[in-house]
DNA sequence: GCATTTATTAATGCATACGTAAATTCATGC
DNA sequence: GCATGAATTTACGTATGCATTAATAAATGC
């Protein structure tokens, strides 16, 4: 699951840029676990790359602020306490709500929205059939789509880096949160708000949606000592 | 000027490191034009380094969105258009009230608003001398400032992006703007708001200044033609 | 004279080599 | 046995070299 819209076009990857990805997904995975340091060496090997297409990766994920390069220790892979959950939900919130307002502003039409209306059935299907794997997949497509309509590139670039965050917490805490119905109740009100071209209200709803899942997050890492995801 | 906290401690920095505050400057400066392409061994000679650091700092540069790293083009500067510059304005306006509302919050004690204060004053006293690079300065101060005393280094770090490109444009347009009164005025209401902990007012009175910022910033560009700073 | 193809150039992406400085191990003195 | 200092290892930072391939120029055919 990549955050980049994955553009069909097959255009050659450079090295670095799949070391970057690979990385990622390494570190979203958990292969790469939270605290952890490695070589650029091992690194390299691993990926069967020379230290240089590794190093550009890592410079990358490090302004991500996914790993950090520290002289001779290796790249330490960034551990998100719950302190850091809250900063980024805080900054998600700010964005996401920005978007909704500006979506609501826009006056969209209908098939402007369906990528919405889709993640909303997705989500209520996989809710129906305690799917949970689904329904996270489909609450991010959610999440990001009204970004998307947003259009703000800027705030979509900075939702994404954030976010990525947010889905490694989230793969470690799926499996403890209650069925997410309230949730889905507050996607279709957004959903509605925006269509009404209501901006007071998509933010609002918006933001109380938000502010119920830092809560949730931040509960679970506490309930569980997860201080480092 | 530098957007990140000059940390007094005599570190080393690092070839890469000094090529990429070297690299940024140029680029605020206007050595490096908006839109204009360079290749990567030209930047090293001029750096008097290889292209290794050259290029690492580009990747660093190109994950801000200051430049863009196109093969056998060299890296282009990349220009910022009046509609860039709205997006800018609107993350900053995002990340500034929610860095305002909490300052309002937390029930901030007089010297910890000492930052906001001084800026404030330094602001009136350019003001009063018609000096508006010193009056910039503070006013940078002062929004930093405020991000701060938001406490979420992630919203600081964005803000530290987003700023520098707003700076960019701010050398080109400070001496075409009208003496910056109003502007005073509103710092001094946000920073009363914040003292009081008044959340909403903080937020309310900073999101109209920051919304006045940009429309005037959209004017000057609009009006001057300038469409790539 | 124009289009198409071939040859040349040149800049990148990447591997590799190496000096340097930190970290570790070992040796030595007390 | 411990501390101090010397020797060694090691990982990084950076320079350099080279193969690849896009871009440009040249050449050929029609």
């Amino acid at each position: 699951m990549s955050s980049k819209a994955d553009t069909p076009s097959t255009k050659p990857l450079s090295n670095s840029q799949r070391a970057f990805l690979a990385l990622r997904d390494m570190i979203f995975a958990g292969d790469l676990a939270p605290g952890s340091d490695h070589l650029e060496s091992e690194l390299a090997e691993q990926l069967g790359v020379s230290r240089t297409p590794v190093r550009e990766a890592a410079l990358m994920l490090e302004s991500q602020g996914l790993l950090e390069l520290r002289p001779r220790k290796g790249v330490r892979i960034l551990p998100v306490s719950p302190e850091d959950m809250a900063e980024i939900y805080d900054v998600l919130t700010e964005l996401e709500c920005l978007a909704a307002r500006n979506a609501a502003n826009k006056g969209y039409s209908e098939p402007d929205l369906d990528p919405l209306a889709k993640a909303i059935e997705d989500m209520e299907v996989a809710v129906a059939q305690n799917d949970l794997e689904n329904w996270a997949e489909a609450d991010d497509r959610f999440h990001r789509a009204l970004v998307l309509l947003g259009d703000n590139s800027r705030a979509a670039t900075v939702f994404d880096m954030m976010n990525d965050q947010v889905r490694r917490a989230r793969t470690v805490t799926l499996f403890m949160r209650p069925l997410p119905v309230q949730s889905n109740e507050d996607h279709r009100q957004v959903f509605e708000a925006i269509k009404a071209g209501d901006i007071g209200s998509a933010d609002a709803v918006h933001r109380a949606h938000r502010q119920n899942a830092k809560n949730m997050m931040l509960e679970l890492l506490k309930k569980h000592r997860l201080r480092g995801v």
